[in-house]
DNA sequence: AATGAGTGCAAGCGCTTACTTGCATAAGGG
DNA sequence: CCCTTATGCAAGTAAGCGCTTGCACTCATT
């Protein structure tokens, strides 16, 4: 990827994070990338081509495999920091703000099964987690998919909150969040 | 409201709920009420005041005050239940897509206070709900802001993945996650 | 029968959009 | 020192946008 074409898809993602696909012309894009509008023709195909590519990036693309959360203690409260808090380290507000940024019909169909991996690595590994843990005993043997899905429902609902009201919503911190929710849920199972 | 005016605004809060308030054209809006392109313009001034004017009926707002939380029991679990289900029915899937249409930099500043409104309500009426459980000491008087983040934000966070991915992500549905994590979120905060 | 409000229809306004073209310029490698 | 490659620049394309205009028609009320 050379240096001009990596400008464009820089300025590509970050206008669409910030104003929306459709709304992002090509001449903001060439303006903030610092290039010739024509330049961006030469390099890709059309602007829907840059945004799969930038998408196709890591640096624009969110890494939630269940890898990730693979080195858990087997302690249930240390771990349901854990899960929620290697999810916010890379879904970040801007990441939110991208994603609904690429919700355009033009483009949507392409993008959603993309978008739709995170939450699915997540489910599937709690839910897994949670099954080995009850297999231990450690926790009862309830629905963990139901389970799965609070957990992960809270995490993510924390995290576009504050993508979308930064903090004017709620004065919870992100570490605290985690540790105060983390510590309710844990209670919720044990008892 | 005659019937015609009427008619537009249905047809624009859909086309935005669909298709986003950038993609939704004026003439996508003719097509759809079923009238002219020209007598949008003659029943409102431009195409944001149409959204504008439909943000204003009940019709196309979720009607969330804290009114609507007050008839409490004064049983824990029940009445997680109760905030949950109030907010459930009333944030639809539809609202939650139309609320993301409308994020457009045209217009984004005059709806989101509108929209931000709505947790909000739910936020502050659960944290005063908390604050009268404990002087009443039946829970324990912990930070109840904290609490009330985490329950709004499952709640909030499985009505926009629903909305989202419809049951493509999880296959627990509504009723059975409002049961299931006012459960959790009882015991978490009773023992 | 006359009036006036509401709407359709067709055309068109000025503007912006994604995308294109032809040519000048500059840099770097043979 | 030429030749290729990458880019800027200015102008332009067709299509689509929100919005307007002038005129004809309908229909309920007077």
């Amino acid at each position: 990827m050379d240096e001009t074409s990596q400008k464009i898809i820089d300025a590509t993602m970050s206008l669409v994070r910030d104003k929306g696909y459709v709304a992002t012309t090509t001449k903001d894009i060439a303006k903030q990338a610092g290039v010739n509008e024509c330049t961006l023709f030469r390099k890709f195909e059309s602007k829907k081509d840059i945004v799969l590519n930038g998408m196709a990036q890591e640096k624009w693309r969110a890494n939630i495999t269940p890898e990730i959360f693979s080195d858990v203690t087997w302690d249930l409260q240390t771990d349901l920091e854990l899960f929620m808090r290697r999810y916010m380290e890379r879904i970040t507000p801007d990441f939110v703000r991208l994603s609904i940024g690429l919700r355009a019909p033009q483009i949507y169909e392409e993008t959603a099964p993309l978008i739709m991996k995170i939450p699915e690595a997540f489910v599937s590994a709690l839910t897994s987690y949670l099954g080995q843990m009850a297999q231990k005993g450690k926790i009862a043997a309830v629905d963990h998919k139901s389970l799965a899905m609070t957990v992960f429902s809270s995490t993510f609902g924390y995290t576009f909150l504050r993508a979308s009201f930064d903090d004017a919503l709620s004065p919870v911190e992100q570490e605290e969040y985690i540790k105060k929710s983390a510590a309710l849920f844990a209670k919720g199972m044990q008892c």
